[in-house]
DNA sequence: CTCGTTTTGTTCTCCCGTTCACAAACTCCT
DNA sequence: AGGAGTTTGTGAACGGGAGAACAAAACGAG
């Protein structure tokens, strides 16, 4: 690997391995805050929920950072991994959609914390314009394009109805913005070059109740339920919106 | 295998395919609301954002439920992906920790409408029992074993700030609730037979972050900003607390 | 200085998931 | 009825990630 400089980090970095960083980062935190200047990858890895190996394997993509036979240094560690995923920079964030989610993202102290600072709220609906949120003027969606280009935003967040989440991408994209969290539950098409990670808050349940019908059907041997119900497809409505 | 009761499904399906079964079941319900008798696995895969191969292969652990030459009933289908994941069921389900994203969680219109059923909010702070939210009454948490016990709750909600949130999973696995999902930044330990899923929102916009941090770096070259912030990691409160 | 202990970093193997490619099966048209 | 055109379902190749196992490296005791 030959000696990389501090900006120019690893040139790929297994998705898998990026996904697990944040954790790490934040048990790291936790373990600074406690006073622990260094601990093994053992500590760490029960700290974060996983196996020792790897996260051994994990960190070593990054680097070379623990001293063998004795663990890895908290805050040594804590930097390293901070400034492979970017959290040392300041990324400003605007959030669309302040419906009840948007709002409690807003107040979410977990993202200041982490170096995204919220530089704009919007919404569509005027009505909403009046407010203030978290100390922030919730602003017009029409002002995005402004706001993007001069707080330099790279950053955006959908928090809208399913239905707006297209457009909302769609401007978002237009006015440069190349990474979208997106909490609409609405599938979005995005150039390449852009990234959309999303967050399904009814997804994750229905996986939940995926196995949980299992584990009951496992245990009760399918004693219970009559199983000729045809009509049972009539209980979905199918509206499915993220919080108005 | 040898025809299976309507029940008891196919034994085992990936855990990668249980994830994106709710995503077909969206599509679904969404192709019929404009009507759509039938649809070809690649028209289903594109609404769903995914490869039609990949549809293919998911939707053949359910069974046979298409039609060569013609594609898929959208009713027949939609049905058996619903009976599937078990949402023809009605899933009662407590939220723990009424702060903001308990609050957006309480309003979530996705989780009612997928059989999912709120049958009671939870805080340890007494200042919130006064309130309702959703038409729901905010009840002390202490009362999370009777309630469990009386209405059957299987899967249970935490959205309280992450230092409550062990105590309250230890709670909730007491009360005999199997499934939980988790929007506390806090790594939980739960006893075999449990399952927790975590959504953690800071962790998404970290992957967006490292992301976005090496799609700059690859077009500017590193040219910007200057490496040697030795104190780099001081930016980092390291706090990370839901919402209160 | 040397040996034993501890813990990292890495290699190797296995398994899961993705994708390709094609045969089987169905419809429609003549 | 038969053939052309479609589309599913699946076998097989491929790639990436998980976990075990071990060699390399650092520390400490004597």
């Amino acid at each position: 690997m030959t000696e990389r400089t501090p900006t120019e980090a690893a040139r790929d970095i297994p998705e898998a391995t990026v996904a697990r960083l944040p954790v790490y980062l934040r048990a790291l935190t936790s373990l600074a805050e406690s006073g622990t200047p260094t601990c093994s990858s053992e500590e760490l890895a029960s700290a974060a929920g996983v196996n020792s190996a790897k996260l051994r394997k994990d960190l070593s993509y990054l680097g070379s950072y623990g001293t063998r036979g004795v663990g890895y240094d908290v805050e040594y560690l804590r930097y390293q991994i901070a400034r492979e995923i970017g959290v040392t920079h300041d990324w400003p964030v605007v959030i669309v959609g302040i419906g009840n989610l948007g709002h409690a993202l807003a107040n979410f102290s977990g993202f200041r914390s982490r170096g995204f600072r919220v530089v704009a709220l919007l919404d569509a609906d005027p009505g909403r314009h009046s407010e203030q949120v978290a100390g922030i003027d919730v602003r017009p969606f029409r002002d995005l394009a402004t706001i993007v280009a001069e707080q330099g935003v790279a950053i955006g967040v959908i928090s809208t109805p399913a239905h707006a989440a297209q457009d909302v991408a769609d401007a978002m994209v237009a006015a440069g913005i190349t990474s979208i969290l997106n909490f609409a539950p609405q599938v979005l098409s995005v150039p390449e070059g852009v990234d959309v990670r999303k967050v399904d808050l009814s997804i994750e349940l229905q996986i939940l109740a995926y196995h949980q019908q299992r584990k009951a059907s496992a245990v009760e041997g399918a004693v219970l339920h009559a199983p000729g119900d045809a009509g049972g497809a009539d209980d979905l409505d199918g509206r499915l919106e993220a919080p108005a």
